[in-house]
DNA sequence: CAGGATCCCGCTAGATACTG
DNA sequence: CAGTATCTAGCGGGATCCTG
C-alpha cells in the first residue's frame, strides 16, 4: 500500500507526462497549444502586461481585456470560423476567459486567465524569434535552394 | 536621402516584422515553427545542451547529433514521411544541419545549428508547459465540459 | 539505414449565408 | 456585434511499396 500524500502522488504523476511518447495527453496540449491562431491570439491579449512576472502587477488586472471585434482586427486575415474555434478551444482548456456584458447588441471579452498568461510569455518569445529571425532564416532558405537546384 | 548605415536599415527593417499582419513572411514563419513535430525534433536535439546560454559551452559542440532511426524512434508515432518533410523544411531554414557519412550503410546524422539551438530554448519551455500544466488543462476541461452539458 | 514515390482518405480551414 | 450553420475544395498526413 502507498504511503504518499495526495499532493506527493499528483506531483508523481506530473513528472509522468511526456510529450514525447505518443499516447501521452500532454503531446495533444502540445499539438493544440502548437498553433499559428493560438500564438497570435496569446500575443494580442498580453499585450501590455508585464513581461516578467516578478514586477507584482497588481493581481490579475494587468492583461488586456478584448472583444472579438477587436481581436479578429488585430489578427488580419482570421476567419471568424477559426477566431471562434480557438476562442473556444482556449477558453475550454482555461487559458482565457469569455465575458459576456447584456447590452445591445451584446459585448463580449476575452481576457487572459493567469494560466493562459504563464502560456503567453512563452509564446510571446516564440512569436519575437519569428520575427527577429526572419532575415536570417530567408538567408538560408535562398542558399538551401540555389544549391538544391 | 537616408544617412541610415546598412546595420541600421536592417535593424530598421527586422522591426517591421509582424506576424499579426496577413501578408508578413513572419507569419508563415511563425506557422512553420508553430507545429508540433517540430517541437519534438528541436526538443529532442536538443537534449544535454545547456538551458541557458549564459553558461559558455564549449563552442557548437554542445548539441547532440542525433541519426534518423533514433529520431524516429524517440518521437514515438511520427511517420517517416512527417519526420522527412520536418528535418528537410528545417534543414532549408538553417535549423539544424543534416551531415552524411559515407560508410555502408549511409549513416545520416541531424544536429542543430547555432540557430535552431537558439529556437530550442524557447521551444523546449513550450514543452515543459504543456507537460508542466497537463493536470491544471484537464481539470479546467472537465469544469467546462460539465458546464456546458 | 535513410529515405523517395505514390495513393488516398479525412478533416480542416476558408467562403458564404443566416441569426439573436 | 458576435457569433452559428452549411458546403466544399484542398492538402495534411498516414499507409504502403520501393531503392541506393
Amino acid at each position: 500500500m502507498p504511503t504518499m500524500t495526495a499532493a506527493q502522488k499528483r506531483a508523481q504523476a506530473k513528472m509522468n507526462y511526456d510529450a514525447f511518447l505518443a499516447g501521452c495527453p500532454s503531446r495533444q496540449l502540445l499539438d493544440r497549444i502548437s498553433d499559428k491562431w493560438v500564438a497570435l491570439i496569446l500575443a494580442a491579449l498580453g499585450e501590455g502586461s508585464p513581461q516578467r512576472p516578478g514586477d507584482a502587477g497588481t493581481g490579475t488586472g494587468d492583461t488586456r481585456a478584448m472583444r472579438y471585434s477587436e481581436l479578429s482586427r488585430r489578427l488580419a486575415g482570421i476567419s471568424q470560423k477559426m477566431l471562434t474555434q480557438t476562442l473556444r478551444a482556449l477558453e475550454r482548456d482555461g487559458l482565457l476567459s469569455r465575458t459576456v456584458t447584456p447590452t445591445v447588441p451584446v459585448t463580449v471579452t476575452y481576457e487572459l486567465t493567469p494560466l493562459g498568461l504563464s502560456l503567453h510569455h512563452l509564446m510571446h518569445d516564440i512569436k519575437a524569434w519569428a520575427e527577429a529571425h526572419m532575415d536570417q532564416v530567408l538567408t538560408q532558405r535562398e542558399q538551401y535552394d540555389r544549391h538544391a537546384a
